[in-house]
DNA sequence: TTGACGCCCAAGATTTCCCATGTTAGCCCA
DNA sequence: TGGGCTAACATGGGAAATCTTGGGCGTCAA
């Protein structure tokens, strides 16, 4: 199955409206998710988005608690209450609510940046001083690649699929 | 099948109605239920909607107590006993009886927040401060999931498809 | 008679759709 | 290998369809 992958710029029309780059809308029609789905980054001034896939992962985490137990409402109200689908119009553009483009201070151009199974949506300055930062955990993951088990800043965790 | 996702501001209008998120009635057609079916949710000062998905999780919610006992009594009384079900007009709107405003704490405004199978109708003060601790919760999460077993607020889950 | 409620109609404001125009990238052929 | 040609994309706007809101009426019941 297809990935997000690269870097794309875009900018806002005067009716606020943007392209999902060509690429990114081909992984989601592959992903048979008519539309896109978006929230907010827990811990970055950006946006999540993805397809079925990501909404996957959403409802795993979300389904492991019952209904009804405090831990489930928060989190759904956390991630559903805060999330969006949106329907690109025949072109493939979207228009970004108001909500999105405050949480991750995107003003008239933005940045798709794929991430595999999902992509994220930032403003160009934020993004590179993310990718700043980024690049210098980095390397204390790849320290802890060749690190002995259990060492290191980042400890390996066993990831299903 | 769809969910209510997202968050809708609305207001109630000199004859108290309010129009229901247009995305939400659509979840609700396609969840095949003749209205609104609504409740005050028990630890929150809220009401929760929701059609026929709603009605099931509470059925199988009840059903796990045995008749007669206490539990089911309470439960059955607070859920069904509390509820009404709302016909929104030909516009999609509703009015909401006394009884709900005065257990959400309603005025003229009023926020509406999709949890996936249903959705809660909230003063929007007091959705603001409810979404502060569903974003802290959700960071615990988010942090229990990558810390080593048996930490965090939320107990480990297992991952992977 | 008065008030609550349901239905109908009428804007206004958005959002969605449709079409037209630059641009870019890839391709074919001389 | 250079020069078009064509197909896909990214854009810009205008037109049409939706949604949200605010009232007007008529009905039923207290």
């Amino acid at each position: 199955m297809g990935r997000f992958l690269s870097t794309f710029q875009g900018r806002l029309d005067s009716k606020g409206r943007v392209s999902l780059p060509a690429a990114f809308r081909v992984v989601l029609e592959e992903d048979g998710f008519a539309g896109v789905f978006l929230h907010p980054a827990l811990e970055q001034p950006a946006i999540e988005a993805g397809g079925n896939r990501l909404l996957a992962t959403i409802d795993g985490l979300i389904g492991r608690f019952s209904p009804y137990s405090e831990a489930r409402d928060l989190l759904a109200t956390a991630l559903y209450g805060q999330a969006e689908t949106l329907r690109p119009d025949p072109e493939g553009r979207i228009v970004l609510p108001e909500r999105f483009k405050a949480h991750a201070g995107i003003g008239s151009e933005l940045v798709f940046v794929g991430l595999g199974e999902k992509f994220r949506i930032w403003s160009p300055q934020k993004f590179t001083a993310h990718l700043e930062e980024a690049t210098l955990s980095l390397r204390d993951v790849r320290a802890s690649l060749s690190a002995p088990d259990g060492e290191g800043k980042f400890p390996p965790v066993a990831r299903g699929t």
